[in-house]
DNA sequence: AGCACGCCGACT
DNA sequence: GTCGGCGTGCTC
């Protein structure tokens, strides 16, 4: 008798999996979920390997095997390929992986009852009345008793008495099947042919990447639906995974997909509440919930026979997530999609460069959606000359933009006023001495925000009440707001507009996921009319009454630092202006500017993308940034700044010399202190063939930060100036 | 992540 | 004289 024992991974900040006897008589597999003794306590573990046992070290014994979904091998494998791309102790990922409150424990039950038909021997009227409502279906017993008017005891006794049966049914009970061969919207020529496409990778199997590049209102959405179709007729027993942004998983998206397969798909989202949460989980991880439709957290579900993972609007920066753990989930949906032999579907209106470069050297299949279906065609975005036609003095909307929303209110349509800044003003100034408010723990203006009449520092959180006299020359009541931010051009549109229906999308007025869900419904149903608002513009939903846009200052994120700033002014220019005139009224983008020249600008007005990307590829090749080079921050925080500073130069020092990389830093970041912390930024930059995350590791091994300071590392970050 | 060990301040 | 602060290190 050979003995064996299992390496088992921890959900915990272990730099490995550690080794631990298997007891005569159990059987464990890899995958399999286990309770270990940790130092003085019980862990909870999956088993990553299971091997001969030579003896040679003492090992403590598996306490327990227990149930839960098996973590079979591609999801594994997921964990460690993602462990050491990301930089993180496997477990931290394991730990992710499993993050559902009571994932592991067996689903509740509820005990309902139905009739038998047995003639019972003691019939009174309330029995009777229990058991008709009875016929309704099987209930618990507070339910029959409510439908029949009596107390839950009359039940109870019936059911003794042989009347009724009671059975254990699980709460959660498993998301219907989705039949593919439903018929689906009737497509175009060339939704037809991208279909076909897509239908190809799904037949020849295996893993395969393809971006579906197709302008807004293209049906993007309807052409992987055919995939998921074709996947789901050829292997009913598939799973599909489609990550949306967050902002995106509202009710009519959830009804496109029933609409399409008879069914809802299950949901992973922020917003879910512990059941829901449990029971897409578990379905999940079961191998039984063939479609999930999930925000970028469900990159890390366990979905044992994942066939196929479409990111929706993969160019969306929401996908990449900064807390916690630092990833982007369209990365990592297609290295997972390679390990568990998918298909990955990237889609996107305005692809990101990386995708665009990897379907241009093939790595990825380029599937074109040129055309908008239903006939109507894209909108017409006009650049609108502030030089030519200024606001009137304290405005922000021109005579042209006003009139525009003007006509489309008296069409009984839909205006969209953009502007991507928070709060009421983004400067506050003294009108007697020109003192400029600023936050006390970063170089940073704070904004006034009238709603609660505090000025904020959008960079640290710091908040104070707006002062009634300059802090700086006593001057009472000299204070005032400069610039616009959504909640001037509120008030502006509530003066001008007076009898419109007038909303105000922000992160400020709408918190949770269920306020932004619950806008985008109101907006659907023509509830509002003018809506004035921040990122909700620039994300993909369908507001077919919407027919006008106006940017309401396009020049924003042109200037400034971030080398990825042009491309994403870009995208979410494109993604606002394709918010107009879906369905079957044309629709018109209005951009005010002050720069009329600039060639983002010029781009769009010209609907010529190939111009703008043109430029943008030069750009980044010429700086060997991101897909013509590979990125790396190292962020360094501590409680205070001669901490970090300290802790800084041992890092410097300990940076590994390499071919092909340049190492700079450490520079104080945009968000230089967050929540009472100090930080410090590396960046590395290295040639394309560099393997980053290998350097980062090496890196981090020969220093030892002490624990007061903390040390994480963000493979490709978004911001990094 | 937990949990113990360990070495310096204010207390029944 | 002890109780307890949380910095450091370890867990197969």
């Amino acid at each position: 008798m050979t003995a064996t024992l299992a390496s088992v991974l921890i959900p915990m900040p272990l730099p490995e999996p550690f080794d631990y006897a298997v007891p005569e008589g159990v059987d464990v597999e890899p995958g399999d979920h286990v309770i270990v003794p940790l130092g003085k306590r019980a862990a909870s573990g999956v088993v990553w390997a299971v091997k001969p046992d030579d003896g040679t070290r003492k090992l403590k014994s598996i306490e327990a095997v227990r149930g839960g979904p098996r973590i079979e091998k591609p999801v594994r494998d997921f964990i460690d390929w993602t462990a050491r791309y990301l930089v993180e102790p496997p477990g931290i990922i394991l730990r992710t992986v499993l993050r559902s409150p009571a994932a592991l424990k067996p689903s509740p039950v509820e005990t309902v009852y139905s009739a038998t038909g047995q003639t019972i021997a003691r019939m009174t009227p309330a029995r009777k009345a229990v058991l008709e409502a009875a016929e309704q279906g099987p209930a618990s017993a507070a339910e029959l008793a409510k439908r029949a008017g009596v107390s839950s005891s009359v039940v109870k006794g019936l059911a003794e008495a042989g009347g009724l049966r009671a059975r254990e049914i699980e709460i959660d009970p498993p998301f219907e099947e989705p039949d593919p061969n439903r018929p689906g919207l009737p497509l175009t020529d060339l939704q037809e042919e991208a279909s076909r496409t897509l239908r190809r990778l799904v037949a020849a199997g295996g893993f395969q990447s393809a971006l579906i590049d197709g302008v807004t209102g293209s049906g993007k959405t309807e052409v992987y639906f055919e995939a998921i179709a074709e996947l789901l007729r050829r292997e009913p027993d598939a799973q599909i995974l489609v990550l949306l942004p967050e902002i995106a998983l509202t009710q009519s998206v959830i009804k496109r997909f029933k609409d399409r397969f008879g069914v809802e798909p299950a949901r992973w989202h922020s917003g879910l509440s512990d059941k829901e949460r449990r029971r897409s989980w578990r379905e999940a991880a079961s191998g039984r919930a063939r479609i999930v439709a999930g925000a970028r957290s469900s990159i890390f579900l366990p979905m044992p026979k994942l066939r196929m993972i479409i990111v929706d609007e993969e160019h969306d920066p929401t996908y990449k997530q900064d807390e916690m753990l630092t990833y982007n989930a369209r990365d990592l949906a297609v290295a997972r999609s390679k390990l568990s032999g998918a298909i990955a579907i990237l889609a996107s209106a305005t692809p990101s460069m990386e995708s665009l470069v990897n379907a241009e050297a093939g790595r990825y299949v380029h599937v074109s959606l040129p055309a908008r279906i239903t006939g109507s065609v894209l909108p017409q975005v006009e650049l609108l000359d502030l030089r030519l036609s200024p606001p009137e003095k304290g405005n922000w909307l021109s005579e042209p933009l006003v009139s525009a929303v003007n006509e489309t209110l008296e069409r009984g349509e839909q205006a969209l006023l953009y502007l991507n800044r928070r709060g009421f003003a983004p400067l506050v100034l003294c009108k007697a001495c020109g003192h400029k408010m600023k936050s006390p723990e970063a170089d940073r203006w704070l904004v006034e925000h009238r709603y609660t009449g505090r000025l904020v520092c959008h960079t640290t959180g710091f908040s104070m009440p707006k002062p009634k006299l300059c802090p700086e020359c006593k001057a009472e009541d000299s204070l005032i707001g400069v610039g616009p931010g959504v909640e001037r051009v509120v008030e502006e549109a509530v003066r001008r507009f007076p009898d419109a229906r007038i909303e105000v999308f922000s992160s400020d007025t709408a918190q949770s996921g269920e306020d932004v869900r619950s806008l985008v419904e109101r907006m659907e149903r023509g509830e509002i009319d003018i809506l004035v608002g921040t990122q909700i513009a620039a994300k993909g939903h369908n507001f077919p009454h919407l027919t006008l846009v106006g940017v309401v200052d396009a020049d924003l994120g042109l200037a400034g630092g971030d080398l990825r700033a042009g491309e994403r002014t870009y995208q979410t220019l494109v993604q606002a202006a394709g918010r107009a005139g879906r369905a079957d009224k044309p629709g018109r983008a209005l951009l005010q500017t002050w720069n009329p020249d600039h060639e983002a600008l010029k781009a769009l007005e010209a609907g010529d993308r190939e111009a703008f990307l043109g430029a943008e590829r030069q750009m980044r090749e010429l700086l060997k940034l991101p897909p013509f080079g590979r990125l790396a921050a190292l962020i360094v925080s501590a409680p205070d700044a001669a901490l970090v500073d300290d802790a800084c130069r041992t890092i410097a020092a300990a940076a590994p010399a390499g071919d092909g990389i340049e190492v700079f830093g450490p520079a104080e970041p945009p968000l230089g202190v967050v929540r009472g912390r100090w930080r410090r930024r590396f960046l590395v930059q290295a040639d394309k063939t560099v393997d980053v995350s290998a350097y980062m590791r090496a890196w981090t091994a020969r220093f030892k930060a002490p624990s007061s300071v903390r040390v994480t590392v963000d493979i490709e970050p978004y911001s990094f100036l």
